[in-house]
DNA sequence: GCCGATTTGTCCGTATGTATC
DNA sequence: CGATACATACGGACAAATCGG
């Protein structure tokens, strides 16, 4: 539920431009004309188009207009982009999902885990290994650590399910910046075991941090996915700055 | 060369986030502080700190402060963030770069590459296949599509150096934005052939588009990299909007 | 090539709301 | 409760790029 004006109105442009009532490679309605439309101030109307750009559906023009850029067929795929839970991923593909904890355990961050983490040596964690199961097959493998300190009282039968949902609904934790790095790596021999390469003799693995409102960390986690189901978007834009060499 | 206030800001709080002078878990001076600092508006002020935000090094905490949330750690590693051309990445990771052209084709776009590229079928283009090769070997196998009509005049030499430096320096056409998406695939045979894939057999590939300053459609590439040297590396934050499921 | 209208880019000042402490 | 700090919104001003006449 958006209360932000600018949020709504991105988010009626949005519906806009994805629903082609702005095609790709059109212009957008001016500042100006949009202002009026929404009987709001400019700046209001340039924080809009602002996400706009930044989700990759318009880029603006200088003198000339803000160019729509997003093609329909951009849907499709499972995709990983942005901040969402497992369970949000799956729903939005509409996959039955199942979870398997393998491990469940309490520990203490050493020195190779903090700094692969960014967990101060010392801290106690929650190590939780798990495998999500889309449609029948293991497909991801799903190695966590949470903060004790920041996630308390977590469970194997909550790690069964959705952690993020306990972590929002029930502790009133807000998940805000995530940041991730994906790598390619060769599949272990516990790969193997535990999910269904096929093939595949390596895998799309999904290094992260995510912080929370107060800008702390509290979870770290490895996901291991079978190369067929994994695809990542991303969109990137650059000012002016410098040139290339 | 940063005219603008607000990035000069940004660039100078970014370099003293990146060399520790607000380390990691500290909270940045206030708005205010800055404001009298920068002798600037609080609008600068707060447009530089959403840069900052976006790149992952703060995250803002209502009521409190902006608290700095990068670790010095994140440098290292081949990275494929951002906008930047092989060149500049290869630079950046002092690595000793080689490119072998191994077809340079003027062609026209059917459907399946219309459908693909989000290029209109029936346009013509360079059709460009090249070896990348990071001291001495063969790692990336890059498949790209040039616009004739917007990237008029290339040639086989400018492939075998930067394109993208003859795109920006010698038709002075900006390059803005960038679409990408990132999946693991089988190895191929021609992958087999032209790359050093070691024991692999599946690669890290990278499709993207990218746009100019007037937000046309240039480009369409295929980027097939070796897994040892690929890495990306990606920030998101989720506003306020819905909650977890 | 110039001029003027339109459009986006930058910057400033101010006011009010809301969260934290 | 008051002080501090970030969030949202409004208004105005001028610069810079584009385009048509």
């Amino acid at each position: 539920m958006p209360k932000a004006k600018y949020d709504e109105i991105y988010l009626d442009l949005k519906r806009a431009v994805e629903n082609g009532t702005y095609p790709y490679g059109s212009l957008l309605p001016s500042e100006n004309s949009l202002i009026t439309q929404y009987g709001c101030s400019r700046n209001t109307i340039r924080r809009a188009l602002a996400g706009l750009g930044e989700g990759g559906y318009v880029q603006p023009i200088h003198g000339k207009g803000v160019r729509v850029i997003y093609q329909p067929s951009e849907r499709a795929s499972f995709t990983v982009g942005g901040i969402e839970s497992f369970h949000e991923t799956a729903r939005r593909n509409r996959l039955n999902v199942v979870t398997k904890v393998i491990r469940f355990e309490e520990t203490v961050v050493d020195a190779a885990l903090a700094r692969e983490s960014g967990f101060l040596e010392g801290e106690e964690v929650y190590d939780i290994l798990r495998v999500r199961y889309l449609d029948g097959k293991p497909l991801i493998l799903d190695h966590n650590f949470f903060l004790k300190s920041l996630v308390p009282g977590l469970t194997a039968e909550i790690a069964a399910g959705s952690v993020y949902a306990y972590i929002e609904k029930k502790l009133g934790m807000q998940i805000v910046t995530s940041k991730r790095t994906i790598t390619v790596e060769h599949a272990t021999a516990e790969d193997g075991e535990l999910l269904d390469l096929g093939d595949y003799n390596c895998l799309a693995v999904v290094s992260g941090q995510t912080f929370n409102a107060d800008g702390l960390l509290f979870e770290y986690t490895q996901s291991r996915h079978q190369p067929d189901y994994f695809s990542f978007h991303d969109t990137a834009s650059r000012k002016k700055k410098e040139l290339l060499t």
